[in-house]
DNA sequence: CGATGATTGAACTCATGGGTACAAGCTATT
DNA sequence: AATAGCTTGTACCCATGAGTTCAATCATCG
């Protein structure tokens, strides 16, 4: 079958894109945009040189295309993370699953070097904020207003300014981790990672909960 | 007099070094380290490129010298900026006056340019972690520990752990920064800040306050 | 005034790396 | 089998910029 064929074609094809990309982001991730070289970037997606610009037309393109592709994961593994809280059972035990999740997804390695990234070329790139950052951070703590907005309307939390809530749950998650990992720098381990959520809860809960769980 | 010319010799010197210290900084802010030049530096601190070199062995330490003077700088600021709470009269409106004092602080233009230069280049530069991170978040920590420590002791606080009090607080005043500023690059007013410290003082003497101020 | 030492500008060396050219090989459609 | 389009390795061009050298100049001190 042709299509079936030219299927194959069109799958390899962005197949190897697909590599580029990564491979591009795993280099960019331990370099840093200038100190990366595009042969190392081949080499790491195994291709040679040429068909890296083949693909993309030259390093800052691969740079932003590879930075956007990984954001796009980051956000929806987020996103996903905040599904147990549209029927929470025992609200206290979900939001502090939610928020552990959210801090193991914040602190694993994809997700600390596309912040290191972002912050660092951030100058040299401003369109990225517009891709990345209002995609990012800004539609997580949408969704997660939502969630509290539907919450607070069925009696079980007390947050009649959502987008605040929101703010400030993730505020209180993630606010501790840039000390405690030293710039995501170090690892953290899962039980500390479980404290650092509880107490989150807790402090938010003093203030948006109600008597009710 | 010969000390006071002498003096005068290594002030000269002195002054030359900072100010090569301060280019330094403000092109790095600007550029980033890869990008930036160390002709670049020389023209905007007024001296010849030698002059540079004359003063600092090469562009790394170059780097980690001015990096840890505006460090310094900034850690001074923000520990003056906790002074109000030795003496709180209204403790409510204390604490939000050192929180909008550190939202201002924590907004600036040099704070902004010293953390994206910290998140850019920590891979390439480990050793900046000990050298700036721990004199600089920790010890804000805690020194804001040790104030809330004292007004728990005071019966004006309940913070029987004052560590975690102080992270959380300082999570509560910086975390939505990010967001909103764009990660630094967009310039908040100050009404805005001083709504988040007003947001964040409420949500933090909800779970840590007593029922006298 | 003369000497010592820092400063200056300009030219230079050299390594790095983005981007391209080209010839040869591979793959898939006809 | 043959043609067309990617891919590959290698080699190359060229811009950038770190770090140095050197002769000339300036400031400071005895």
């Amino acid at each position: 079958m042709s299509t079936i064929e030219s299927m194959t074609i069109t799958r390899g094809q962005a197949d190897r894109r697909q590599a580029i990309l990564e491979g591009a982001f795993t280099v960019f991730a331990r370099r840093g945009y200038a100190q990366a070289c595009v042969k190392e970037v081949a080499a790491e997606a195994g291709v040679a040189k040429p068909t890296v610009y083949n693909h993309l037309n030259d390093k800052a393109t691969l740079f932003r295309q590879s930075v956007q592709a990984a954001a796009q994961v980051v956000l929806d593994e987020r996103l996903a993370a905040l599904e147990p809280l549209k029927e929470p059972d025992d609200l206290h035990a979900t939001l502090e699953d939610v928020g552990h999740r959210l801090l193991q997804l914040h602190t694993d390695d994809r997700s600390c070097a596309l912040r290191r990234l972002l912050y660092a070329e951030i100058t040299q790139f401003p369109d990225l904020i517009d891709i990345v950052v209002e995609n990012g951070p800004h539609r997580l703590t949408q969704a997660l207003a939502d969630r509290l907005a539907r919450l607070t309307l069925a009696g079980r939390l007390r947050a009649n300014d959502p987008d605040q809530a929101a703010e400030q749950l993730i505020a209180l998650l993630t606010g501790p981790l840039e000390a405690r990992s030293r710039m995501g720098t170090r690892q953290i381990d899962d039980a500390e990672l479980h404290q650092l959520a509880r107490a989150a809860i807790r402090t938010f809960l003093a203030t948006f909960g109600t008597a009710d769980g």
